[in-house]
DNA sequence: CATCATCTAGACCACTCGGTCTAGACCAAA
DNA sequence: TTTGGTCTAGACCGAGTGGTCTAGATGATG
């Protein structure tokens, strides 16, 4: 059903509005704004969008695509070390960043501008969270297995616990245009949870 | 100069303002609501502030102001051991979000949805936070003085780390409405930077 | 060709936005 | 009492918003 390739004017709206919305977040982009960026008249758009909410959930669905995608390919290779496994997904992520000009995470963006008035944002943002924390869990227990991290370690909790600090460090990166905090965070949690 | 007591609707305006761009964002809160909450006219609105921008960055500093309470209250008594001062000012700060029903940090929030398109608010605000780090800095230097962290600490770059961390969690404690992660948060942090 | 659903095209609408403007209330000083 | 600055009061404005509506282009199928 989903196997078909997507209208092209459907890609382009969503491609124009992952841009915009992580730059300028929900209510600081018009609908006028992704139509002019993605040279798509409005009748396009709702036709295939029932409204600007479903629109960036849609968005947000793309975004999380990509994410699964890095998360795919960062942890599907068991030769290489459980935490390698770890941080190389953030390292791809990272990169992602990059090509923006470092605006940090679209989650974290419209999880604070929406997540105050809208339950529906609130909680689809905090389940993409949650989820990637899962993701990462499974290697951070296989770790804790082959012993790069104490026996104490809650793998779920220490997953959960990495990932909204990653989204701190997103936050500050995007403030100052700058990747440094994103690196000087993981640093310091890796040092500190392979401790005990 | 700045001794004479606030107007009275200036003041008022600033109150709902804060509570208003904490909940919905900048582009969320429109002035009329801001009138409305404050019974307030438009007149003395713009009477007190130049515009929107100049409006929102008042609020950041009656913000700020409330932040530098806490941290003169909680950093000033040295008969408590340094790291516990520290961990008593996100105490006092976590009993501030409780008030607001757990809706997170406004530089946070105003950060996220600014921070792309205007350097004025990504500026001030990326300062705010640097300002904060900068006066754990100091007990956390003195917890190392002591013992009560390695040597090796560096304590700016520590109380970056820690900053920048919260504000993860604080996304997290909004989207979720509860206080858990930043208390989970803080546990890992200082169990993490005490170890060597 | 004829039919019909899908998608493109953009004019149009009611409404809200940030911001301006004028009028007047209030009060201290002359 | 008159003056003049500060602050309150809200009508008003142009621009822009999200969303609707009708008309037509397109393309697969009978």
């Amino acid at each position: 059903m989903d196997n078909q390739p997507l209208p092209a004017a459907r890609q382009r709206l969503l491609d124009a509005g992952l841009e915009l919305l992580l730059e300028r977040g929900y209510h600081g982009v018009g609908i006028q704004a992704v139509l002019d960026a993605s040279l798509t008249p409005k009748g396009s758009f709702y036709h295939h969008f029932r409204d600007k909410e479903d629109f960036a959930l849609q968005v947000i669905d793309a975004y999380m695509a990509g994410v699964h995608g890095a998360l795919d390919v960062s942890l599907a290779d068991v030769s290489v070390p459980p935490l390698e496994r770890v941080r190389g997904f953030f390292g791809l992520v990272a990169g992602g960043y990059a090509k923006d000009g470092y605006l940090g995470c679209l989650l974290g963006g419209l999880g604070q501008e929406l997540s105050g008035v809208s339950p529906v944002f609130a909680q689809r943002i905090d389940g993409c969270l949650s989820y990637i924390a899962d993701r990462l869990a499974e290697p951070l227990d296989e770790a804790r297995s082959v012993g790069d991290l104490p026996p104490s370690t809650d793998p779920k909790a220490l997953a959960t616990r990495l990932v909204d600090c990653w989204e701190g460090a997103a936050l500050r990166s995007r403030l100052s245009r700058d990747p440094a905090p994103l690196r000087e965070m993981l640093d310091f949690f890796f040092h500190a949870a392979t401790r005990e």
